[in-house]
DNA sequence: ATTGAATTTACGTGTTTTACGTAAAGGAAA
DNA sequence: TTTCCTTTACGTAAAACACGTAAATTCAAT
């Protein structure tokens, strides 16, 4: 047996939801809810498995809605269910807290299997999420790849030996040591790299490092 | 009509995926091969739409195939298919260009789908590797959450303000004028932090600063 | 084979930044 | 009131940076 609380502001949609899981043996729908204050208040005191939250918009009351339960409740699971299903709504909500998310795409269906894997410890996302997430994911992956090799071409294997050991917080002295160089050559050497890459300070060497994938945050 | 190349070295593998296209009416299987070589020149003169590549392993001649085969053959989409669907060999193959990935939960119906997909320009990746990849991406998101505000709260107002500006690549002096204060400020501002922190070098300033969203990369 | 370009090495000189210590004024908290 | 933190600032020495110059070497290209 689940228990269940919804919250949404609007009457109606509640109501909706509401039946609509009142109606599986599995579930219990211990909280029906349109407002804010009386659903923090009421959560005190009972113990809910799942809330359903219906997201209107992503104004910060209701983000931080989500962070604060996540605070007072923390073995509580809350799933999202928007109908606007933007990149923006949705990275909000995960990282505010929540552990799912039901775009405009979801059928009662689905919205059994986001409860029960919430319920299992798990995140769920319906179809729609899973392809606007997952596709931010692969582009990034792309992007990533692309911003590779494009100016780090135009350094020497030295450059770069001695803008890694730079990058992780190594001295010139000491930098100098290991390749039994005078530490001017290696001053020289990271004023070659910020001149061929036209950088105008060493933060912006770090950056670029980071970037290139010479170096590790 | 959708022309499609198979490539597998295993004999038997080749021949069984083959098989199963060529009962398709829509598809026509134009090459089946087991040669890397003759892969390659094949595919110098004739059209493909689809190329399938079972990858048993990420040798670097593996990627380097995808690499070479998407510069030779732009409008070429490659599919790959793995019963191997670990994070490592999904991001490599995808960073080397390859446009689908199908797991080992791949079905005929599964690899028709994906075919289609490609061939209308879009990615495809089977259910296990959209799992591996979300959860991958969710979970990043999420440690990016929770890096921030974690000693970054230590730090007063003062001090990001010009910890921000100094990862912007300002100068000290830049600095002082903006704050009206002294250049010896500004380096005692800087020097706190450090002791705070407990940071060796600027550099693991700069990087203190990215991760805690300070500055951007 | 020779030229030309880039790399690697290094120094000079002056400026800026960092390291480490000290310190005073003001505010918040205990 | 005392204590702790912040913000301000200086002294001094060492390290790093900016900018220029330059020689030996390497490597690609003609």
């Amino acid at each position: 047996m689940i228990d269940i609380a919804i919250f949404d502001e609007h009457k109606l949609v509640l109501e909706g939801v509401s039946g609509l899981l009142s109606g599986i043996a599995d579930f219990r729908v211990v909280l029906a809810c349109d407002n804010r204050h009386v659903l923090t208040e009421k959560l005190k005191s009972i113990q809910i498995h799942v809330l359903i939250l219906n997201m209107h918009d992503i104004s910060v009351r209701n983000l931080n809605l989500i962070v604060q339960l996540n605070i007072s409740s923390p073995k509580l699971k809350i799933l999202i269910v928007s109908v606007i299903d933007s990149e923006e709504i949705v990275l909000k909500t995960i990282k505010a807290g929540a552990k799912g998310f039901l775009g405009k795409d979801s059928d009662r269906d689905s919205l059994m299997e986001a409860i029960y894997t919430l319920r299992n410890g798990h995140d769920y996302y319906s179809k729609s999420i899973t392809h606007l997430l997952l596709n931010r994911y692969i582009s990034s992956i792309k992007a990533d790849e692309l911003s590779q090799n494009a100016d780090i071409a135009n350094l020497s294997s030295r450059q770069i030996e001695i803008l890694k050991l730079w990058g992780e917080s190594h001295t010139n002295q000491e930098i100098a040591d290991r390749f039994f160089i005078s530490v001017r050559t290696v001053e020289s050497h990271k004023n070659h790299i910020m001149q061929k890459l036209n950088l105008k300070s060493t933060v912006d060497m770090v950056k670029f490092a980071i970037k290139n994938n010479i170096i590790e945050i």
